[in-house]
Formats: structure tokens, sequence, C-alpha cells
DNA sequence: AATGAATGAGGATTCATTCAT
DNA sequence: GATGAATGAATCCTCATTCAT
């Protein structure tokens, strides 16, 4: 019956279940309460350890944000650097971002950010990130990497909506239609 | 003294106070009591209207699109075959597609479209109506019609949100921006 | 089944109510639900309106200084002018003063305004009406009809809070005390 | 290490802390954790020395009623026979009586009073204790010591009020006011 | 001696919804 | 057609208190 250092273990429990709470509701209708018993413990508990509702959001956020960093980076790893923009893109659209779970969360996302100040700081460092290393990948290959890197980020994102709202079970539809534009991004420069 | 024929009207205000609720809230964390005193009339009122809650956001999903519909016919009005797509683009980026109240019903759709069937559908057919339009106006222009429209509409969707959450009082950059990927995308068939 | 013009029949029962709470608890410690409750409603519609429990328990304050201020008026109604400053004197101990919600009420009061503007400005308006009530009844008999007002007034509510905790109920022995001082303060004069 | 004799200490600390969190909320709506953390340890802890909450503001009374004791005696201590009664009367409006904290201490004694046995045992003790004092220093002065001290004490209970809730900067003019009534109730003799 | 962990109970407040008029 | 009245259910959050360590 371990009574220390349960901090780490607790708030780990808690974004976890948030995360699937918002899945199954599709929403932020979440309660505080549903969350704390998916996780195991009192809703006091979880107001103790996160100090209100928004501030369980903005965690679980900041987890579905580095989960994902995590995935580019993985995929990264396992190739060379001409295909680095491909990596990226099959990231983005790898199954584990097509739960619904991770779906409702990112949607969710967009709404929280137009409110809470820390959820569209989170929002703007992934956008950023992500920007910057379809600009590193594309510098090699493409005439205007910044450019390109702008439209494929856009491009992913749509796409992401899109395949999420409609086919979120065949997500290689939208990830080969991102890989084409890429390789036409690319062949303008040739 | 019951009027007559108030029905119209009294749903024609909800619908605008509704869609100016969640523009001032941010999301769709908005009481019909809010609405309803915004339209001037009695909440009990709008439940008999419209007989719940979701049903009132639903309303005003539909005028949404339609509002955003007409606002590309009226663009697409005005200009010759060959700009057709441009002119879709630039409806997409009018500054009334980024007030507040635009942006957060628009983001807001997306998160109720993935609970309320509604919803889901009403964004399909705005979805499909939009990549119909630009597949009609890239036929002369574009090699592959239809997957041109399906990039240029993703992009559209992904530059939107970009420019909803970093710069709302300058869409003209995306607007460029999207125009550019048209511009090149023709330029892929010649 | 009456449906309109339930305000202020639903105001009374609720500041009836609350300072009943009170009387029975001695002190604010009294929750909404059972203010609601012991006057036949739903807490929400306590809430409703009143907007808030302070502004409840204001409410309940101005009525019970209402009261005594009525009960001051009776008793003066029935004197002449020699004995007007011991009408005062006897309505401050008369028995309903000392019930057991009065007290509680009373004292609450004084906590109360240390953190509640309209309470603490509710509280001076008893006190300056009481103290010019006295001046005005010591003029034909006193020297110095202001000094001698305030210092009953002050010996009211010493004796007031001792007689509450003390003997609540035998008030009159306070009330003969304050007789006592009221009569030294006229020979006084002579 | 386990700390010896730590007990009086952390009830000491505990006490003053008690004391500090009244006056700052103007009220008994105060917290233990808030307590112990001002007091510099765990709530868990505030609870292993006094038991509950109520026994923790009985103590804080208990030391209020002790400091104010110790403040009569030390003014007594400085003055001869005849001046006795003004000195307790000095005692009682000195600015140490004034700060928010004992202000707002003292209006809650009355309030706790009311539920709270022991605490109103403590209020009887203090009040028999400052009527018996008073007595003692008027016998050589006043044709009738007990009631000109019961008079008195009442007076000063009911100034000291109106002078919190009215002038707490400014409790002289409280004092003179006693003080020129115990003038009068000398006089009243010779 | 001392505390972090944990919770159950409760409390103010909100809100969608219903109903009688 | 229109609304004031009314509420039950829920939600976030707080807090005194207990316990294992």
């Amino acid at each position: 019956m371990p009574k220390i250092g349960m901090e780490p273990i607790r708030r780990e429990a808690l974004v976890k279940a948030t995360i699937a709470e918002i899945g199954a509701a599709g929403s932020l209708d979440v309660t505080v309460s549903q969350i704390a018993k998916r996780a195991g413990m009192s809703s006091a508990l979880a107001h103790h350890y996160f100090g209100g509702k928004e501030q369980i959001f903005v965690a679980a956020m900041r987890r579905i944000l580095a989960d994902f960093a995590a995935e580019v980076r993985a995929e990264l790893a396992t190739v060379q650097m001409p295909d680095r923009a491909a990596a990226i893109i099959r990231a983005c659209f790898a199954p584990s971002c097509f739960t619904p779970q991770t779906i409702s969360a990112w949607m969710t996302f967009y709404v929280l950010a137009q409110t809470n100040d820390q959820a569209l700081r989170l929002w703007r460092i992934y956008q950023s990130r992500i920007r910057s290393n379809l600009t590193h990948a594309l510098r090699p290959v493409a005439r205007d990497p910044q450019g390109a890197a702008n439209t494929l980020s856009a491009l992913i994102d749509g796409l992401y909506i899109r395949a999420a709202l409609n086919n979120p079970d065949t997500p290689e539809i939208a990830a080969r239609h991102a890989l084409a534009v890429l390789d036409s991004l690319k062949e303008a420069q040739s």
C-alpha cells in the first residue's frame, strides 16, 4: 500500500482517463467525476492534483501532443533523409491518430484553444514544430521549402479532419493523397 | 393579442442569437436562456419552437452553411469561367468568415458533428458541394480536376484553421497561399 | 394554483425561513437548501429570486431591522413625550427581541457587517436612527441630549448582548438597568 | 529525528495562525488547512494537536481573552487606586484591541458562544472578571459600586462594537466617552 | 513527531426542461 | 402565441477528517 510518491501516478492516470472520456463523449462535456472514476480515484483527489477541470484538460492536450511528437520522432528514426517528409506524413495518418479518442481530443482541442490561452499556446508550438520539421525535410528536395512546408502542413490538417469525419477507418486514402501532393511539390523543382 | 406568423421571425432571431452567443463564448457552452434573452424572448419559447437545445444548435449550423454557400454563389456570379476556382477561394477567406462568431461556430461544428448525426450530415453536404464546385471550376484548367479539387478543399480547411487560430485579422495571407497553390495546380497541366 | 405574482410571496417566505434557520443554527452556517426547504420551495428557486446566498442574508437582516424599527414605532405611539426615551428602551428589551432567532440573527449581523458592505450600511442606518430617536427624546430632559443618547444607545447594545448570552429569559433585568441609567441621566440635569 | 517538546510550540503557532486567519477572513469561515499552512505545518498535525476545528477556535478564544486580561493587568500595574477604573477602560480601548484581527475575533466570539458551551463559559468568565475588577475599583468612589460596574462594563461592550464597526482607527473617542461616563458615576456620589 | 494521501459528504450554483395560465 | 414559475438533476469544488507510513 504505497503511500508516497503517488502524485505522478495519479496525474498520469487522470490524463489517460481524460483522453478516454473525451473520446467516449466526443466532446469536452465530460465531468470531473467521470474522469476520476475511470482513473480509479475520487473526484476530490483529481481536484487536489490538478486544481480544476480546465487544467486537467490542458494536461490531456499536452499529453496528446507529446504522444504525437513521439510518433513523428519514431517514424523519422526509421528513414533516410530523402524520405523524411514522407515519414512525417505517415506519422500524421498513422492508425493511432484515428482512434475515436484521439480524433475527439484533437477536434476538441481547436475549441479549447479558442478560450484557453495555454491550449492555444500548446497548439502553436505543435504547429510550428511540425512546420519546421517539414521545412527541414523539404530543403534538399523543394525549391521553396518554407512555402511547401506551409502547404503540406495545412493540407495535412485539412485531410485529417476530412478523414476523421468521413472515413476514420481508412486513413491510408488521406495519407496517399498527401504523399501524392508531396511528390508534386518535389517534381515542381526539377 | 396573439400575433400570427411569428414563427419564422422567432426562429430567425433565435438562430442569429445562437451564432452570436457561440461566438461570444467561443464554444458550445451556451445556455438556452442566454440565447433566448439575446433573441428577446423567454427560454420556454425557444424550446417551444425548436424542441431542445441541440436542435437549436443544428439550426444555427444550417444557417452558417447556408450563409457560406450564398457567399460562394455571390462571388461566383461576379467572375468568368477561368477564375471560378479563385473566386471560391476568395469566398472562403472573406473577412466575414473570420469574425469571432463565425470562427467559433465553425470550429464548434467539428465537435458537434462528432456526436450529432444531423450536424455530420450537414457538414458532409457542405463538403461535397464545395468539392464539386471546385471540380467543376477546375475541369477546364487542371489535368486531374477531381484530385486537384480534393487537394484544394482540404488545403482550404487547413489554412482556415491555422489562420483562425493564428492571424484572424489577416486572412489575406492564407488566401494568397491558397491561390498560389491553385496556380501551381494549373501550371502542372500545361 | 396561482402562477403569477409569486415573487413577493416567495421572497417573503425565504426571508422568514432564513431568520428561522439562523436562529436554529445560532450562526450563519446555514445552507440555502435548508432555507429553501423551510420556505417550501426548491433551492434553485431561492437562487432565482435572490441571486445568491449573501443576498438572502442581507434581505433577512433588512427585515430584522425593519421589524425592530416597527416595534420601536409602536411603542413610541403609546406614550407621551416625557417618556419617549423609556419607550425606546422598552422596545429594545421586548421579549420579541430575545427569541433565539432574533438573538442569533442580531449577533450574526455583527459578523456579516465585517465583510458585507450592504450589511454594514444597514447596521449604520439602524444605529443612527436609534441615536437620533434617543437624542430627540432626551432633548427636553437632559442637559447634553446628544451625549446622553450616545451613552444610552451603547449601553443598550452592551446590555443586550449580555442579556442575550446570560439571561435571555429575563430581559426585564437589563431593561430595568437601562431605565435606571436613563433616570440618572435625567437627574444629572436638574 | 523526532523533535521533542514540540507540542507547546505547535499549539502556540496554531493559535496565533487561527487568530490571524479569522482576522483576515472577518469571520469563522476559515479552513483548517489555511490555519495549518500559516502555522507552517500540515493540517493533519493541527488535528492531531487539537482534535478538531472547534477546539482550535476555542483555544484561540482562550488566547484572546488571556491576552486581554494581561493587557488589563499591565495597565492596572501602572496606576494608583483612585484611577483603577480608568485604567481598565483605557485597556479596553487600547489600539491592540482594534486591530482587524482582534475585532474579528471578538465579534466572532459572540457567535461561537451561541453554539459552543466552552466558548460561552469563557465569555462568562471574562465578563465576571471585568465586572469584579470594576466593582473593586469603584468601591471607594461610587455609591453603588456593583451597579456602576455593571453599567460601565455594558457600556464598554457597546462602545467597543460601535467603534469597531464605525471608527476602528480612532478608538480614543470611544475611550473618552467611557471615561466621561465614569466621571459622572463618580460625581453622582459626592 | 509529522505528513502526504485519500475521501465522503455536502454546498452553492446552473440549467434544460415542463407546465399552468 | 407566450411566459413566469418551478424544479430535479447535475457539476464543480471544498473541507474536515482519517490513515498508513
